[in-house]
Parts: C-alpha cells; structure tokens; sequence
DNA sequence: AAAACTGAACTGAACCGTATAGTAACTGCA
DNA sequence: TGCAGTTACTATACGGTTCAGTTCAGTTTT
C-alpha cells in the first residue's frame, strides 16, 4: 500500500542530503497529477471533473493519483491553494514589482492597464476565478484563502500607493475600490463575455478610475 | 404522447375564451417544475444537480419534467432567462423607482445602500450571480441576457443620474465604475465570505464612493 | 528487497432520459 | 344529462452511461 499521504502536505525529508532519488521521482508524479488536475478543474469546474482524466492528462494510473490523494476534495483543495499565491503574485506580485513607476498616479495608471490586459497576459487567471466563485459554497475556505491573499498582495500594495497621493484617512477604502472597479470590469467583460454585448472603452475606464479615485479628500457637501 | 413542446416557448392559445382549465393546470405544474428546478440549480449549480430532485423539489413527477422541457439543459436555460429580469428588477427597477429622492446625490446614495445590503433583502440574488458566473463557459448566452438586462436596469437608470450631475460626457462611465465598486463590493464580502476575512465598512465604502464619482469634471494633469 | 508506479478490472452508486401502465380531469357531442 | 375521447399527469422501472474509489498482480527504479 502507497504511504497515504493522500490530501495532506506532509514533506517528511528524513536524510541530510537532500530528497532521495525516490522521493524527487515521487514529487515529480505528484506535480504531474497537480498539472493534470489543474487542466481539468479549470476547464470543467469541480463537479463537472472526472478523476479518470485528471489521471489521463496528469499522464497517471488512477492508483497514483489515489497514491497522492485522498480523494477528489482533497486534490482539488491541494491545487486551488496552490494557484491562489502563484495566479495573485503573477498579477500584483514580481511583475508589478518590477517596473513600476516611482510616481504613484503613474503606478496606479500602469497598474490599472495591466489588470484590464490579464486576458491576454494571464487567461488561466480568468477560469480560476470563476472558479473560486462557482465553488465558494461547497469550499469556502478556498474563497476565504484568495481573499486573504488578495488582501495582501493586492490592496495592500495600492493602499501604500494612495496614502502618498490622498493621506492615510481614506488610503484602504481608496484602495478597495481601485481595486474592486478593476476586478468588476474584467469579470463583465471578460468571464461574462460582456465584450460582445457592450464593449466598454478600457483606456478611458482606466483613466477615468485614476483620475477620481485619486481626487483630494476634501469634504464638500 | 404528450405534445412534446419541450423546452420552447410556444404558448398556443385556440379559443377565444383564455386559457382552458387544462391548460391552466399544465401551466400550474410547469411553474411548479421552475420552482423546484430553482431551489435545485442555485443551491447545487449546474453539473452537481439532480432531475430527479428537481422533481422531488417540485412535487411533480419525472415524466412531467420532461413533458414541459426536452432535457437538462433546457430547463437550466429557461430558469435562468426567467430568472434573470426577475432578480435585476427587484434589485434596480421597481423597489428602486417606488423611493429614489428626486436630489440625484441622494438618490446615488439611497441606490448604493439597497445595493450593498443586498444580502439581506435579495439573498437569492448571489446564489443566482454565481450560478452565472459558474456557468459563464458552459452557456454563454445566458451570460449575455444576464449582462444585457443589467445595462438596461442598472447602468441605463445610473446614467441618467449621473448626466445630471456631473454632465453628459463621461456619464456612462462613471455610472459603470459606480455600478462595478458596488458589485465587486457584494461579491467580494457576501459571495466570497470576504466579511469573515477582512470586514469593509459598507456605509463608509458607499460614502466615499458617491463623493469620489460625483466629482466634477474637471480636467486636471 | 522495498518503494513507487502501472494497467486493468471491479464495485456500488448515481445520473439522464425513456418507456409503460394506469389514473384523474376536462372537452365535445349526443 | 351521459359518455367516449383526449390530455396531462403519476408511479415505477429500466437501459445505458458515468463516476469515485478500491484492489491486485506485475513492473520499474533505487
């Protein structure tokens, strides 16, 4: 009988030098049925799945992927926490890091284009969020774990970004709605395919967003 | 053999007197047929639903399920067309129109706070918006007429709040960027159980919201 | 030898959609 | 009014398929 690490995280390395030929063979199984899964998941949504493809596109014996995982929950809980982290930081993380610029209405600018472009330059980015939506009842830790990664990739970095245009007052709610007016029209006109009912103008949504959104916190009225 | 009019639409009045007594009946137990298929779909999506809980939830036999519907799919696409005016008109059209102030500002406000509690007052509202979304792929049409309704309600009536406000050129945008702070808002803290994560106060949020996007249009930078 | 994997068969259950046999209600005609 | 014909429905069962998860004998790798 296989070890029945089966739905847990447990990495038992017990040499001093490093993982054993055996174990990297075994991780590397392991990452394949992962990648299978995630095709799968992604494509079909959970119910939908079969674990007899996941094992045919992880190029697997059902065994092994049995060998891997509990059970069907379990696989998919091990691959949603797995991507929350990687699609987020693709999105906020290295690449946001890398060039933005030191002004913070600029940053804000290159930030909001880069969102309104994850079509292209993260599609997967799309079918996981749909995803985490369409299975936040049956999973809602997974809903709450991308929330909570959410938080710190992405609202915290642009609430830093707003308390050096409008004060610290209003930088967090600033931020959420930066955010959440991105976030919004990317899913209708995106994942609801809202393009091709009423196809919205994203350079001028964008620069619209900044340029209220940025506005000084005085209180009229 | 029943008359197999199988998910259609044909509605065949003969007579001049109304509807027969039969045909009232067999419309009865159709809607019946909805309202289980209802209950169903939103608390178990699409894939994950039973027909023959439907049935059961409607009170109503299998065969008669499919005597007013040709399979699955099209009794999944004429809920959700049923479905979709019903839910947008509770949410922007008669409750809205019934006590929006005539002082568009207020009205902005009084519209975001019967949005953002929207989890009390239309709490089938967000099992029907991630119905929607989760089956975005799988029926994209139904998408559509979702989006398609919703620029009519909601954006058509915000539009015209903001024209009055803040003048005629940017007022459609301005009313999807208020539209989708709300919505992103809703999602995030209802549909995602965002609240148990990191709790947004909602009257602030809506607050700050109206005065940013009720700024004038001035052209700075 | 031992751990990990393969391939294939298998179980038990659920599901969709159809079929059948029988019942209750309504309609039109006498 | 009475009676046959029609319509919609019920209850039940069935065929065919799919699926989650298990088992096991055999094979590769260390």
């Amino acid at each position: 009988m296989p070890p029945a690490d089966a739905g847990g995280d447990a990495a038992v390395p017990r040499n001093t030098s490093g993982p054993s030929a055996r174990e990297r063979r075994s991780q590397h199984k392991r990452q394949a049925v992962l990648d299978g899964a995630r095709r799968e998941f992604l494509q079909h949504g959970y119910a939908a799945s079969s674990m007899d493809r996941v094992a045919a596109a992880a190029g697997v014996s059902k065994a092994t992927v049995y060998g891997h995982f509990a059970d069907k929950q379990a696989l998919f809980r091990a691959l949603t926490e797995a991507m929350v982290g990687e699609r987020l930081s693709e999105l906020f993380g290295a690449s946001a890091q890398q060039a933005l610029p030191a002004e913070p209405a600029a940053a804000l600018r290159e930030l909001a284009a880069r969102c309104l472009e994850c079509r292209h330059s993260q599609p997967q980015f799309l079918d996981f969020l749909r995803l985490v939506i369409a299975e936040s009842e049956r999973f809602p830790e997974l809903a709450k774990t991308f929330l909570a990664q959410l938080e710190r990739t992405g609202v915290g970095r642009v609430t830093a970004l707003f308390e050096a245009i409008a004060g610290a007052a209003e930088a967090e709610l600033r931020a959420r709605l930066f955010m959440g007016a991105l976030v919004h029209l990317i899913l209708m006109q995106d994942l609801l395919h809202g393009r091709e009912v009423a196809p919205v103008d994203r350079e001028a949504y964008a620069e619209l967003l900044v340029r209220l959104v940025s506005a000084p916190p005085g209180t009229p009225g």
